[in-house]
DNA sequence: CATGAATGAGCCTTCATTCAT
DNA sequence: AATGAATGAAGGCTCATTCAT
């Protein structure tokens, strides 16, 4: 009888592992040796287990940004409306060490989205969901009239991503310009935004 | 005497060509040999006038900042407040193959510079004059009175960059969503948002 | 289980190739390829083994040298003094096939010491050694009465080492001027100064 | 009317500045480039000189030993016998910057001759004037009967060169180890002990 | 005479991948 | 299931050499 072993655990536990070294060392520097290297494990278990480089790296980036979201979702429990938005954009901060690395990564496969089709498909399928997030709370919030009702959402809703992007690549390409006080203001002000435009007109 | 030849002239020459590789195929796949196919020169041409690959990325990505940047204000020339603002936004709008090219190769270098001091602290220097000619806008702004007095431009001037940033990446990687016109209206719309600061109030 | 080698014996079968084309061939015909394509090995193969040029170099000088020493010693067995000390100089002579080999790397290695620590620091532990087997002899030889008591051992080793390497280098640069009789002859007769050192006064 | 320019002192120029390269970073690193930077020269000045890298090193050795030859020969002048063979062995000592040099460079091309023909050639001739003029110095001691008439001079010209070459490796191989003082001791026993052979007996 | 532009051969090294065990 | 032995493609780089000017 072979041993058994739980295969999406170990794959998972390899993917902790590369992920942070993509967010320490960067994606041309992680090999399948050094992997091999600080894994512990050899070489060949890990193509036991991927079976490509590719495979691996994909999946990894594909982890990452589903744990990013899920991570904001859950946070969303039990709010609505701008607060949940606000929220949604506090947990996207790289304000901790694990967030900071989820952008390193997310950064470097932007890089390579530019010129990959296949991962260009994989970062589009994260925007749109956190498009879709973002959209829920706004409706939410226009029901509950914090938002002005006749205002499109779809712009607004683009607007907040590309300032938590930009946020994002900014806080991690100019260290010590964003502390995390000025990153949560950012956000304060970018929700309270949407609730004076109500009031503007 | 030997062949007199322009190595200012030279180099640019081949830097424009890395450039478009770069935004083509990848940094990853931008090798030299490649480079050399490409471009019809040899490999050791190439290496005469860089002596170093490194040298060639490094004063390409500068090469494409530089051009950006300069564009951008000089674009600015006659206009002032947010009338320049405007136009300095509508100027870093991936809308055009060059400017496209410009985003695609820079966020490729983001990537890098995350985990790299050296690349970061060249794409910091380039998101510093970025924010400093956006403030230099702003102050334009203020004094012409088409911007609140009191209000604080360095956040004004962030979320601008933030925004612009934000849907540089987005209009890259969702290539789909975000016509000419969308981005433009986008950035019309953020410099109406500082204007309705003023009447906020 | 991955198939199972003995590391060190392989090491020593890629060694033992490089020895043979170094004293052929030079150090600097001998490139990974050439060894690659000697041994019918994989360049890949080679440097699984030695991961660098640099350390396969190191090991072989390295290897030849303690070759040549243990060889000399074992033929020591059993000898003393005087005699022992013939013996010795008589195993090393470039008169095999072997030694010449020997002969030759040392002589491209003490080349590349003139210019290197770390080479020069190699082949001065070698002559150490030797002058220290060499004193040894002297040692019994005077305890034994075959050298006079009083004399210095050290300029006498010394000098002894110098007319074997001089001997040595002369027999691979003039290999016409010294058949294995004349240099086996030399040796005899730097023993006989040594002894004759005795009666001399 | 072309500049008119000495060929022959030009190459020498170009030839003492590669031999002080050769003897402080080596053959191997010694390249036309190099010489070019360090010399200030061109790297076509100097392949207008010398047609070929090989040719350029061959003549810089071979300057080398007729230097080194004709010092000391021109320091035998009014010397001979005994007192004429120990001045030619102390000008051959590596107690000087220059023949310090001198020897580090022999040494190289000691190792590059163990391979190639060519070089060999240029060594042994080299070895065979040598030797040719401690025979001289050794038939004037004979004809003076500082030497036994009855010996045989070839073996005795070759036990002092192998000395004089293995005291010259190991000064330069082992520094620490023989000071200049203890060269010249070394040699001074090597001409002591030609004349203790007429007294031998 | 003299320069340095331009070439391409060849080197070391790293790496993903295959495969026998 | 797991290992690591073995391969060969590809990359960056250095260098001697040729040649137009």
């Amino acid at each position: 009888m072979p041993k058994i072993v739980d295969h999406d655990e170990r794959r998972e536990k390899i993917i902790e592992i590369v992920a942070e070294m993509l967010a320490t060392i960067g994606v041309e520097r992680t090999t399948i040796r050094e992997i091999a290297r600080q894994s512990g494990y050899s070489r060949g278990f890990i193509e036991h287990y991927f079976k490509n480089k590719d495979e691996l790296t994909i999946n990894t980036i594909r982890w990452v940004n589903e744990r990013s979201l899920s991570r904001a979702n859950e946070a969303l429990c039990g709010l609505s409306g701008l607060a949940a938005l606000q929220t949604f954009g506090e947990q996207m901060l790289p304000v901790t060490h694990e967030i900071r690395n989820e952008w390193k990564i997310r950064m470097q496969f932007w890089g390579i989205a530019t010129v990959s089709h296949e991962h260009r498909r994989e970062q589009a399928r994260r925007s749109d969901a956190a498009e879709k997030s973002i959209i829920e709370c706004l409706e939410q919030a226009q029901r509950a009239g914090e938002v002005e009702r006749t205002i499109e959402l779809l712009p607004m809703a683009q607007s907040f991503l590309h300032r938590l992007y930009g946020l994002g690549c900014n806080a991690i390409l100019r260290p010590g310009h964003f502390t995390r006080h000025r990153q949560r203001l950012a956000v304060q002000e970018m929700v309270a935004e949407f609730a004076s435009a109500r009031c503007a007109h």
